[in-house]
DNA sequence: TAGTGGTCTAGACCACCCT
DNA sequence: GGGTGGTCTAGACCACTAC
């Protein structure tokens, strides 16, 4: 038998609460528990309820009053697709209300080009492997991404890749490099006919541009990310709690 | 003589750790001391510490491997201008390296329009106080706000506002007001020529366009923003650690 | 094996809000 | 005054890494 490591109490605990906000047991605007009665009922201290609500206050699920209570954010719906489904273009999909598909585009090996040498610290004549793909939202075109990955980080044969999984997890499983932190810088751009042709050829200009770079904990660049953000179709929200 | 409240422990640690990563005292790459040494050091709690590293760790500025240490980042300079910025332009500009300056383009009271009023709450025929400002870095045009603050929150004459003030400092200081939090969109646009002029008539299509509700901790609207935002003069960066 | 970060606890005291 | 969230501590045990 296979040992199963128990989740962290505060993941769990965070499962569980997450789960009566959104399911409204905790309903918008009302007041949950104080934090030592949770501890009570969860059977956990009160330091890791506080985390959990920490972790909700940053989200802006929940508004914490001293002297008084944590409430429920009232606006719960405009706050639950937030910036960190951006993670995980699927995952933001479906928060945002819409049935997500993944269609791959293309899957080629080539040389890379002069800046994603720069970028990826690569020698010269170095192969990369790079997927493009399109994330589509109640069957909309949303979201086209095009993944650069060094042809050497790659454990397996190219045309092993599924695409329709996240690429934390390609890369985990395919490259055996788990991701430490990532930098992204959001752009307004144009996009030509051979890109507005993924989009059904609708007029989708301006659109956003979201340009990535993955690093490992060994601070190593491990790919790169360029995505064509059409924020009609799902927009791009930020939620920040004050402070 | 006024009582000085002490600031969190945690908020000094945080200062503290945090200019001695920015003057290098901490360089890019190396390791810290342990969470045990420093709050030997300091003369706090290891629950404290890892409070501020867990701050840390979230802004990207380090990176925490269990059973070796704790590191500084080292791509420290791509990493310390982040979206929390986006807070306080002034800030960002100057976190990226220039010179912030302010002006206020206009100032007037009107009735709110009809997408005014349903965002805010406001029944018909109620006021507003429209402030434009335009945010340079180094004198060039970066970022053009409208702040649309319904008028009967405002305390003092609308002619007291001070432009060269935060935001949220203004409504602080003039309507007696918090916010707690805000909810932005980000999307892309073509700017009329009206907008174009402030930015010095140079092409800037296309641009960001930031749309932010601020709320109070009683949930409600307390005002709006509109930020043109040129990308090409202080980038819009995101920086997100993993898990 | 020693030392590190990760998790979790029980409890203290404070600042604040409500009644 | 009584209850709430905010801050902070001392210490336990675990998982992991480097040596």
């Amino acid at each position: 038998m296979t040992i199963q490591r128990a989740l962290p109490l505060a993941d769990q605990v965070t499962a569980e609460l997450r789960a009566r906000i959104r399911d409204r047991r905790y309903p918008p605007g009302s007041r949950l528990p104080s934090e030592s009665e949770l501890a009570k009922e969860l059977g956990v201290s009160r330091t890791t309820i506080r985390t959990v609500l920490s972790r909700f206050a940053s989200e802006g699920l929940i508004l914490r009053k001293q002297g008084d209570g944590t409430y429920i954010n009232e606006r719960l719906d405009e706050v639950d697709t937030h910036y960190g489904g951006l993670w995980d273009f699927s995952r933001l999909i479906e928060a945002s209300g819409y049935a997500p598909s993944i269609r791959t585009i293309s899957l080629e090996q080539r040389l890379a080009s002069a800046e994603e040498r720069e970028r990826l610290a690569l020698d010269a004549d170095t192969s990369v492997v790079v997927l493009e793909r399109l994330f589509s939202a109640d069957g909309r075109p949303a979201i086209y991404t095009i993944n650069v990955i060094p042809g050497a980080l790659l454990q397996v044969d190219p045309s092993a890749l599924n695409g329709q999984r996240p690429i934390h997890d390609i890369l985990q499983t395919c490259c055996n490099e788990r991701i430490a932190y990532v930098t992204s810088t959001i752009e307004a751009a144009t996009v030509d006919k051979s890109i507005a042709k993924r989009f059904g050829g609708q007029n989708i200009n301006p659109i956003l541009l979201l340009n990535e770079t993955f690093y490992n904990d060994r601070h190593s660049p491990i790919f790169l990310g360029t995505s064509f953000y059409n924020f009609r179709v799902v927009k791009l929200n930020l939620v920040r709690a004050w402070g």
